[in-house]
DNA sequence: AGAGTGACTCATA
DNA sequence: CTATGAGCCACTC
């Protein structure tokens, strides 16, 4: 199992147990940074998490995460558009400023350990 | 090995 | 309400 390379399910590794959380995230609901670094117990590593996200491998719905206002990721991310044409087919909801309604759609991961 | 990085969050103005 | 500054810390190279 140890080799040099990346691991999927190396539980020593951040980075894992977020691709971990976000797998789970189901349609039709967002999280944040922040709630993903609260249940993996590293409150602040937020920070963290978005550069997990900007090396996720592909197959993940890393569209699902989003900041703690319910904005989301730059548009040279997922190309202009393509996030929230995405959540909005998943039936995320929306307030009119255009921000996610975390109220209604926030889904918090069951804490790890 | 260690300085640099950043899809964040919080405090402050 | 918006804007800006500082702290944060696992990972990259």
């Amino acid at each position: 199992m140890g080799h040099n390379g990346r691991m999927e399910h190396d539980k020593r590794d951040f980075y894992g147990g977020v691709y971990a959380l976000v797998k789970r995230i189901p349609a039709g609901y967002v999280t944040t940074y922040g709630q993903l670094a609260l249940a993996l117990g590293r409150p602040r590593a937020s920070r963290i998490v978005g550069g997990a996200m900007s090396r996720a491998p592909q197959g993940l719905p890393c569209h699902r995460v989003v900041n703690r206002l319910g904005e989301l990721s730059p548009p040279e991310v997922f190309g202009p558009g393509v996030q929230k044409g995405l959540l909005m087919l998943e039936g995320v909801p929306f307030l009119k400023d255009g921000r996610i309604d975390l109220k209604r759609c926030l889904w918090i991961p069951k804490k790890e350990i």
